[in-house]
DNA sequence: CGGGATCCAGTTCGATACTG
DNA sequence: CAGTATCGAACTGGATCCCG
């Protein structure tokens, strides 16, 4: 990808011409995490243009590492599925995000918040297994946003299916999160904790008690949030 | 970095800002393999311009990924060190070159070879402890190359120090290799066999029967030699 | 929904030459 | 040795519109 590859034998190099161009790596991020539509993918890509995806993904196709297949059940449309060459991408990313959480500092970091980017990561780590087997509904609001994209609302369903929606869906409310979008994100990286934070009064949560309780137990974090940061401030 | 960045807070899309731009795996790849000097970097991205390298060593540098320090020793200049950031990359490097391994298509890959860049991987994998204590020279001859750019000597020193060159030293020479590019090139990737091609007549090696009979064990292969090719062909 | 096509401005790259 | 300077060519990416 970028024509004129490097001319390298190296498996290095030939990798990295599959994998290190612009956008691809966040793409096959979003691929390991299980999107295989392309609006799915756009959602976790908000940044990228369209056309771009497309091109993308096209080459990652010619380079074994998707498959696109008619899409499954609904509506038509088509579907990119990791090929065992993409699977084993896995390891990589994994990688390349423990070591970013380690070493890339974090104040650039917390420049790039994004309401429906963290609702739509949050989306993928809730821990249903923790949340009572009923509708859940939990609405965060963000504070410091404006009044039209301040309120997202997480719904898990009976069955285990998690969606997310920046417009009321009209159903009762069973928890209320209140803060500012940079001290969520943090909390989603590992950064900090929500109980510092509510100690801090950074962080509201109001509504039912048990879920209240719970919290830090649904709300799944970053696969990397584990990770001490190292890098120097 | 490709200003303008992914504006993503996760740590898979922060690193790969400092890791993911063109050429900068490449680069990380020669400094992960040793190399610190601006000269012997520029060996092993031959493709690289030298301003490119330079913009990419400052980039590596902000991100704290290699330190430059005055050099020492020998004539001035700098040295690119890696930090413990760098070190820590050393993992990402050889899964990448792995999965290239693995699953990037032979065929292309037979298309970028180059001697200068075969003999200078060679000279770091050369396995000093399996040769004699002593001056070891070996021309090695690419019947495919014009007669200007055909032949090499590598030089083990005998306190072990590995030295390439493509002008005649005037050493006497301990053992002839001679063949097509293509072939060491597979070789050198394990692809195929110091035995199979010298059955084949692709490989013709004479003179000191000792080296003769142990050249697969002084002529290290690529770190990756080791790995199945599994990209369907 | 799931993309493809087009346009254009802005960047980046590569080649070569050159300097302290 | 260790880079800069320069310049044209190539590529990228965002926006927008379109289509089935």
């Amino acid at each position: 990808m970028t024509e004129g590859s490097y001319k390298q034998f190296c498996p290095v190099a030939m990798a990295s011409e599959v994998l290190c161009s612009r956008w691809t790596m966040i793409v096959v991020r979003e691929l390991v995490c299980g999107s295989t539509r392309f609006n799915d993918l756009k959602r976790g890509v908000p940044r990228m243009s369209p056309a771009l995806l497309s091109k993308r993904l096209k080459d990652l196709e010619l380079a074994g590492v998707v498959q696109r297949v008619a899409g499954g059940g609904k509506g038509g449309g088509y579907e990119y599925r990791l090929t065992p060459a993409g699977r084993e991408l896995e390891p990589i990313v994994k990688a390349i995000g423990f070591w970013g959480q380690r070493w890339v500092e974090t104040a650039p970091t917390l420049q790039n918040v994004d309401p429906e980017l963290l609702m739509w990561d949050m989306r993928r780590s809730v821990n249903v297994a923790a949340l009572p087997r009923q509708r859940t509904v939990v609405q965060f609001t963000y504070t410091d946003r404006p009044e039209k994209k301040r309120s997202y609302w997480l719904i898990v369903e009976a069955n285990g299916t998690v969606d997310v929606c920046s417009i009321d869906p009209g159903f009762e409310v069973d928890l209320y999160v209140s803060t500012d979008l940079r001290t969520l994100t943090a909390i989603w990286l590992g950064l900090t904790t929500i109980h510092a934070e509510t100690e801090n009064d950074r962080l509201t949560v109001v509504g039912d008690t048990a879920l209240e309780r719970t919290m830090s137990n649904w709300l799944g974090l970053s696969s990397f949030a584990a990770e001490r940061k190292l890098a120097p401030a």
